[in-house]
DNA sequence: CTAGGGTTAG
């Protein structure tokens, strides 16, 4: 209260004695390359003699906090005029009156004041305190390079030098996207042996985390140790990181163990880092856990860095869970909570919900409006979608937004309205550029297709290609497609799924049976040959609060048996339907087996859980293959149920032998 | 009287 008071005080004074005065300093400014100013400096301090004068007065202080006051109120001119005005007075600037100046400076983006305070300092003999040299770095780092920042740390007094301005100029390292640099800084610092701290150990870890090193991590866990910070609560909260982020699970779960106490951040990443390696299941334990045991509240923010796992891993029932924690505990939300439940809800199926949630949001951000956009899209609903984007503030719109717009158009297949919309991107990007391709070619425009990506010289790109090989498959186009999957492959030479995307074309189209076979089989070796990973399919289902995962031809659940058999005795009724129903051979997932795709295994799973009329909700890491298009769709009329699929470009609705998609997936 | 800590949605 006193600190503010006098400030008020002061400021007071000072505005009615805001005058030019007669004696300003004049301060040359200097235009040395930073590595060599600081000894120009000290050549050309006899212009500073005015400093010798000054007596070191009590008032400073006051002065000092009108300094931090502007400061705070990011009032950078304010602050400076304070700071000339102080000179002018002779009230002598001392060790915290630069760190502060500093600051303003570094802020305002000045370098030459930043330079003319660097001379001041040295004059004022204050050049050795550490918070002045913590803030001549950041200065020097922000302003003039990092590599003038490692100059003033190098140069300045060792034995002045605290953990912070090491970690000061790592910081800047990392910035740079030089993390290496910031952990040889680090074994810098711990060799000079000055005194390493949580923070400073919390900054190399996070290094590591860029760089992926588990080595690495591990010896600073080993340093940590050393200084008796492992189990500090800062230290080890980056260390859980690190262990999850460099792919030990068991570490980071022994640490978090150990840990004495743990605040919601520990949570969070350890929540995170289960969610991440798709153990959802293991992190909406540990969530209740956190709740129920540590009684830990989760806050706005580490809800957020939760929901978008739900999203991507379409856990409808988990990410409502969240949601309603939320609201029973009436944890106030914010716009990115919004947001992210929004499109949580959209990503998990829940149109309904997003729409809800989409109108109550009052003050809605481009992103609002981009999830629910996306939303309608993903869902088939592409004219709601445009409608959608037709109400958004044209000021909003930035590229990504123009993405949405477009994905509308494709799920819509609108072709006008797509180039309406391609013509108002500022700088189209690729994603713009393959789906106007994906527009054209779904439409049946192939060689509109072909034409516009030669247009825009981007018709060699793996992406745009795909946009066109789907084009060729849906318009049945069978010499056009396998010539574009033949460019793909020589594009991506390493990757599996181009020539998965190439076997099956072959099975798919591939003429007679016997020399199908045989070109399926060359393309397997091919994968088998260059040591490649096709991606393995896997599809997932909630019930009761988990997720059951199946891949192809799984038979570890529990209920397998019972899945085959229910999944058997559906076959025998599309045959009756649909007469000549036949699996495929070969499909997208490279496995050979006719029956006991993960999605229909899934799907299975959900029909005999789950009670008669609800809908069965599955996720699909791949794109779906046309026979399980086919079957599931024949399902859902069989049993009279709606089948709600997301893979992982769009949402099927399947319902009475129909799809949302209308095929065109 | 003062710097360095984890960052959340498309």
């Amino acid at each position: 209260m006193d600190v503010i008071y006098s400030s008020i005080q002061a400021m007071s004074i000072l505005e009615m004695h805001n005058r030019p005065s007669k004696h300003t300093i004049h301060i040359r400014v200097n235009h040395y390359n930073s590595r060599t100013c600081a000894l120009k400096f000290t050549e050309s301090a006899s212009t500073y003699q005015a400093f010798d004068g000054m007596p070191v007065s009590a008032d400073s202080l006051v002065w000092n906090n009108v300094i931090q006051t502007h400061l705070g109120n990011l009032n950078y001119n304010k602050a400076v005029t304070t700071y000339q005005e102080m000179l002018t007075r002779g009230i002598r600037p001392n060790r915290h009156t630069l760190p502060r100046i500093l600051s303003v400076s570094r802020l305002s983006g000045s370098l030459s004041l930043g330079k003319q305070l660097h001379c001041q300092a040295m004059k004022l003999g204050v050049c050795n305190d550490i918070y002045v040299t913590g803030s001549l770095i950041e200065l020097y780092g922000h302003l003039d390079g990092v590599d003038a920042a490692k100059w003033m740390l190098d140069n300045s007094e060792k034995k002045t030098s605290s953990a912070v301005s090491w970690t000061l100029l790592a910081k800047l390292y990392m910035k740079q996207n030089k993390p290496t640099f910031a952990i040889d800084l680090f074994n810098e610092m711990v060799e000079s042996g000055a005194e390493v701290d949580a923070v400073s150990l919390t900054t190399a870890i996070s290094a590591c985390i860029l760089v992926k090193s588990l080595i690495t991590g591990r010896n600073i866990h080993d340093t940590a140790r050393k200084h008796g910070l492992e189990l500090d609560v800062l230290v080890s909260n980056s260390l859980v990181k690190m262990y999850m982020e460099c792919g030990s699970i068991k570490d980071a779960r022994d640490l978090f163990d150990k840990m004495p106490s743990r605040d919601a951040i520990s949570w969070t990443s350890i929540i995170q880092g289960y969610v991440k390696n798709g153990e959802i299941n293991e992190g909406l334990k540990l969530f209740r856990k956190m709740v129920n045991d540590d009684k830990i509240k989760p806050d706005a923010v580490s809800v957020s860095t939760i929901l978008p796992a739900c999203a991507r891993m379409a856990a409808h029932k988990n990410g409502r869970e969240l949601h309603g924690y939320l609201i029973r505990n009436k944890i106030p939300t914010n716009l990115k909570l919004n947001n992210a439940l929004i499109d949580m809800y959209a990503k998990s199926g829940n149109l309904e919900y997003s729409s809800t949630i989409f109108s109550r949001t009052k003050s809605k951000d481009i992103i609002s409006w981009t999830v629910m956009i996306m939303g309608y899209s993903l869902h088939g609903k592409g004219d709601l979608g445009l409608d959608l984007f037709k109400k958004v503030p044209k000021s909003d719109t930035d590229e990504i937004s123009y993405v949405t717009a477009l994905h509308a158009c494709c799920t819509s297949l609108k072709v006008e309205k797509g180039l309406h919309y391609f013509n108002c991107i500022n700088s189209p990007n690729l994603v713009h550029y393959s789906l106007m391709a994906a527009l054209l070619a779904r439409a049946g425009k192939l060689d509109d297709a072909k034409a516009f990506a030669k247009k825009h010289g981007v018709e060699k790109h793996p992406e745009v290609l795909r946009a066109l090989i789907d084009g060729c498959r849906i318009h049945k186009k069978i010499t056009t497609g396998k010539r574009l999957v033949e460019q793909l492959c020589d594009s991506e030479p390493l990757n599996a799924d181009n020539y998965v995307l190439m076997s099956n074309w072959y099975a798919q189209n591939g003429g007679k049976q016997k020399q199908k076979q045989e070109m399926v089989d060359r393309w397997r070796e091919t994968i088998r040959d260059m040591d490649l990973k096709p991606k393995i399919a896997y599809s997932w289902i909630e019930f009761r609060n988990k997720v059951h995962v199946f891949k192809t031809g799984d038979v570890s659940h529990p209920r397998s048996e019972r899945i085959y058999w229910e999944l058997e005795s559906l076959m025998k009724n599309f045959e009756k339907i649909e007469g000549d129903f036949s699996f495929h051979d070969v499909d997208e997932e490279r496995e050979c087996v006719p029956i006991g795709h993960s999605e229909l295994l899934a799907v299975c799973f959900g029909l005999i859980s789950t009670k008669s009329g609800s809908a069965v909700r599955v996720t699909k890491n791949l794109r779906v293959c046309r026979s399980c298009h086919e079957a599931v769709k024949c399902i859902s009329k069989v049993v009279g149920r709606e089948i709600i699929l997301k893979d992982p470009n769009r949402f099927h609705h399947f319902k009475n032998g129909g799809c949302s998609c209308q095929d065109f997936y």
